[in-house]
DNA sequence: TACATTAATCGTAATATTGCAATATAAAAA
DNA sequence: TTTTTATATTGCAATATTACGATTAATGTA
């Protein structure tokens, strides 16, 4: 035991699981809101900005890249990063059910 | 090494890192899928609605409590859970603003 | 009181994450 | 070509998470 029972569960709920992951670690906040600040994209910057090691900043990137959160692309010798709007959509879509349902059934209980 | 440095972050995101973490389960989300289904508070049903045995559903829900994301009741033996408002306005506050930033500064790299 | 029911806690094994030094890779500059 | 610059990868130690059997605690019922 100690691995997620990913299997159990479905490729919507999977998925989310991996986005919400992927944002739960403040590093990871830091480089969202860094990306949303500098409008223009931004490459090793983000090592300066970041009170951690660049192997660190980049396994972090990693993270992100892979759950779907920002993009990266070669330009010249460093790389462009930068949010990607399709995770964020699939998250705020979640959000959105959320709010419908809250909305619906005012807190019955508790 | 291994631990988060946490004290190198903000509260806010720290505070919002703790909140999305607490999502980055597969088993949590279907947590709070349900508990937005059954509009009526729900406690050892989720038991018997997830592929988990009663001590990991026990510390999935203590997270989630933790984080703000939901409410526990005594109600005669058993405890009724419910969806906390308050964890996911916070984290709504995140996404608005992710929302804002994207709409100013339309994706100029990538 | 004794017994059932409900849910938390303890202990522990398996696995994942975090962070970094050292190293590797790859492209631009000298 | 050599050097510099920018980023990724490897390997590893420290720590955290996931899952569950066994047990406990607390309340309701016979």
């Amino acid at each position: 035991m100690g691995a997620t029972k990913t299997e159990q569960f479905t490729d919507q709920q999977n998925e989310l699981a991996i986005l919400t992951k992927a944002l739960g670690h403040p590093a990871r906040i830091a480089i969202i809101e860094y990306l949303l600040k500098v409008d223009t994209c931004i490459c090793g910057d983000i090592v300066n900005e970041l009170p951690l090691a660049q192997p660190t900043i980049s396994q972090h990137l990693k993270e992100l890249k892979n759950a779907g959160l920002i993009k990266g692309n070669f330009e010249g010798t460093s790389i462009c990063y930068c949010i990607n709007e399709l995770g964020f959509e699939k998250i705020k879509g979640f959000f959105q059910d959320v709010e419908k349902h809250l909305e619906k059934t005012k807190n019955q209980c508790c």
